[in-house]
DNA sequence: CGGGATCCGCATCGATACTG
DNA sequence: CAGTATCGATGCGGATCCCG
């Protein structure tokens, strides 16, 4: 998006954000603890619940479950229930929770690549507030 | 994400998720409700405090002031203090935050591009629930 | 003007129990 | 196996007051 003054294409986030704004809309879908998570987890392929749940370590079944029902409320993965003896249900991502889903891939790069000066970031911003401390 | 204290020790139910995983300690961070915007509005330059609380609408004055404390902890963005009469404070990106708003002003593309699927499938999604209701 | 401190309602999430 | 229902604890986030 380069610098304060060439903005591509379309740049209009010199107004305000209202509530209305679909930045927001989505922010607050992707905001979301798990979702992006499944997302990514999806887009190797369908996987059923139980294993979504072991990939995702620390996610309740109540959380999953709630996750992607909102997930697929939203369009972004669809779910097949198949009949088997003991119920089978497989989640497979959508053509729109994969375009989604590779900017969230970006993400996960930028995070990999990056963690390290945020977590030095924070070193320095803690020792200089403890610096404060003892002045005080 | 906030300013998180994260209680590692505190593994109960035995397998917690790695918190070592960098997307998503970064992702607990942009999941935040306000840190996206603020990070996309001070890409065009230094910006107030007062006037970015009007710049996003619905923000209050201790959420944005805890959103910029962790964002400056994190590195995202710097902290001017004027000595002024009444003091001024202005808050500008560093070049680290410019990496990340790139990525999240393509998140924001997405959601202005997709926003409409995504509630065409809710309808969809809700139209269907509710034959379901009437069947049953 | 910027923002810390405090109180508190309300949504969120975890654990448990139950259904199909 | 794949959920739903209920309860209870946690803590986010808003409102208000106050200080530099």
């Amino acid at each position: 998006m380069s610098t304060r003054k060439s903005p591509p294409g379309k740049d209009r986030h010199g107004n305000s954000y209202d509530a209305s704004c679909p930045t927001r809309q989505v922010l607050d879908r992707i905001g979301d603890k798990w979702t992006v998570l499944v997302l990514i987890l999806l887009v190797d392929g369908p996987v059923r619940f139980n294993e979504l749940r072991r990939r995702i370590g620390g996610v309740s079944q109540k959380m999953l479950s709630q996750t992607l029902k909102s997930m697929e409320r939203d369009g972004l993965v669809r779910r097949h229930a198949i009949a088997t003896v003991p119920v089978t249900v497989e989640y497979s991502i959508t053509p729109l929770g994969l375009t989604l889903a590779t900017l969230m891939d970006q993400v996960r790069l930028w995070a990999e690549r990056n963690l390290g000066q945020v977590i030095a970031a924070q070193h320095r911003y803690d020792a200089a507030a403890q610096a404060s401390d003892r002045a005080a």
